[in-house]
DNA sequence: TGGTCAAGTCAACAGGTGTTGGCAAACGCT
DNA sequence: AGCGTTTGCCAACACCTGTTGACTTGACCA
């Protein structure tokens, strides 16, 4: 049975998947285990393994991801960086899910290529629509993907004071300046 | 006795070294295991015990690192961005040391303790020769590192295929006006 | 040559891990 | 009410981890 009828166990499932983001984000894979993230869910551990197989399942179904990225077709191509950076600003903040696949990506490699592939596909199409040589496009996104996971590597998960302590303003204005260069530049 | 002397074990302790921080580069903290690099030492686990106590101290004297910044005072205020650039290119390069750092400083503490500290003493200078505002130099030095440490965390660990295939030359001549403009811009 | 100490080996411990199968209770349906 | 299915808990397995202590070997010096 396929059908969309909400089940039972439904609040359970996301129960844990709600944990398993919030433990895979402070701890990352390795360090975060089945039996913390079940205790956090008010369940038992084997009941991770019903409902998601095993921990890599567990894994691949917290880090599904989507950015969100906003339509950019109705600004001016002077305002992509400032655009851009405001609003990964947001989504880093508002949802630990990036956190958690940038803690794992560094030493799973599942949840690397799930990090390539959200950017390539993601931020790829949007570069291709602002780059003034399209067919560069994917370089182009590589860089303004340097910057970004940089700066949130910086603020969220190192915590170089002066990064962590900058306010969302500042951190803006100094960001989306390189951001517009890397995508709309003449390469 | 705290004389220079060579001691017989020295070989022994050096190869440890030398598997621990290829280990700690390719697989992070957790995932390397002593064993697995006692076994790349050709020697038995318990002799990392002795010469390093624990786990976190092996770390710790594998991560051993100096980022060996040129010196700025000779060169003109315009290359700042490229010279450092083109020096972290060679220093990332040639050493797997930042790798591993890297890659434990995302789940260890003490790992990313010691990237504050290596990044704001050493780059933290630098940024204040140069900066047109040095009481801010410790800001732009942390905006310099969301730039480097960013773009080697997608070119090396993540392996964003734009990132990782970009040719040297063509790497530096996009992040060099970007640090460029963090040291030195008007805030 | 005999003795002292470092260098290295071996086997084991205690604890934690992902994962499994069996069993009890609650539920939904006819 | 009775039955099959879902949901949940418990105990255990097999494995791997860091770490320890006792033992053997070898080098160096008096």
């Amino acid at each position: 049975m396929l059908t969309g009828m909400p089940r039972r166990s439904d609040t359970t499932r996301a129960a844990i998947l709600a944990a398993a983001r919030e433990r895979f984000a402070a701890d990352g894979f390795e360090r975060a285990t089945i039996r913390a993230i079940a205790a956090d869910a008010n369940i038992d551990p084997s009941m991770v393994m019903r409902y998601y197989g095993n921990k890599e399942g567990l894994f691949a179904a917290a880090a599904e991801f989507d950015l969100r990225l906003p339509d950019m077709s109705h600004i001016s191509l002077d305002d992509v960086g400032r655009t851009l950076v405001t609003h990964f600003f947001e989504r880093w903040s508002g949802d630990e899910t990036l956190l958690a696949l940038l803690r794992a990506a560094v030493t799973q490699d599942a949840a690397a290529e799930r990090m390539r592939t959200i950017f390539a596909a993601q931020l790829g199409p949007v570069a291709a629509r602002v780059a003034p040589d399209p067919e560069q496009a994917a370089r182009r996104a590589g860089l303004v993907a340097t910057q970004i996971l940089g700066f949130a590597l910086c603020r969220f998960v190192l915590r170089l004071p002066p990064v962590a302590d900058m306010d969302r303003e500042e951190a803006i204005a100094w960001l989306a300046p390189t951001v517009q260069r890397y995508l709309t530049a003449a390469g």
